[in-house]
DNA sequence: CGCACGTTGTTGACGCATCAAGTTCGGCTG
DNA sequence: CAGCCGAACTTGATGCGTCAACAACGTGCG
């Protein structure tokens, strides 16, 4: 669990010039309709808090591989928006992306461990977010 | 596995004065025969980097939880020792380590499933070690 | 006997994550 | 309709991890 996030992002560096969240980021744009996506839930799909999305987009928005532009008369809403470039980068990492994932973890595990293994994911998931259903909440104490 | 170690690390440091990592590095220490133990092999039973390791240990050497010293005559080796404060520290804040791992990890498992994971820890280090079983190599290109 | 090399650690620069504070909206409430 | 609150972001400071370079120490080879 420690080393597996570790080699992974090692690996991704040494290929492309993503990094393994922001593959992700890139990764869920690329699925949207208009490939774009407000912050808020492009926060949440990516299991990142707002603020570390709003830091990764900004880098990202200088690399011009994605651009934000303000919804107009609703509230302070943002959405990201892939760019041609951003697109052909993330088709060009996925190969690497899978492949790394397939060689490391689903490769090497049979049918049932990998079935086990998704099982897990969702039973940790419900028990971390038990009493902590928020990323990055406002101060309430 | 992306969610679980932030989890894991947000939650001790609201209730310890000590990382995660921190903790294993203390913890492993406390296990030792004279709570001594050489720089590399206490990087390799963390699973860090020598440089990682480096670094941190510095830090809790100025919190006065370790002690370094030079081993004479033997190359360029150096041991850390746990001291009096740290011992205590490792032991306040073990309990609550222990909780959170079951919390989130161990109890809401079935013991098939935490026998699964166990084997697929275990693959999944054999793959990642595979064509790359050494941490922090000399550039050999 | 000297020096080149491998081992073992350390250091500094840089990048990324996190936290807390600030900003900008809309909506609700009195 | 005025002020206040919460939602949705952004920003800046700080701290940790990584990488590459360096440093210190044995050792073996020529």
């Amino acid at each position: 669990m420690i080393s597996l996030p570790a080699a992974l992002d090692a690996r991704m560096q040494r290929e492309t010039p993503l990094t393994f969240f922001e593959y992700m980021v890139l990764s869920v744009l690329s699925e949207q309709p208009e490939r774009t996506l407000q912050m808020s839930e492009l926060a949440t799909r990516t299991s990142a808090s707002l603020s570390r999305l709003s830091h990764v987009v900004g880098r990202l928005e200088k690399r011009c591989l994605l651009e934000r532009a303000r919804v107009p008369g609703a509230g302070r809403r943002t959405v990201a928006t892939l760019t041609e470039a951003g697109y052909r980068e993330v088709v060009a990492a996925a190969p690497g992306h899978v492949a790394a994932v397939r060689e490391y973890l689903i490769d090497v595990l049979e049918p049932h461990e990998l079935a086990t293994l998704r099982r897990i994911g969702i039973a940790v998931d419900a028990a971390i977010n038990r009493r902590r259903p928020d990323v990055d909440p406002p101060r309430t104490s």
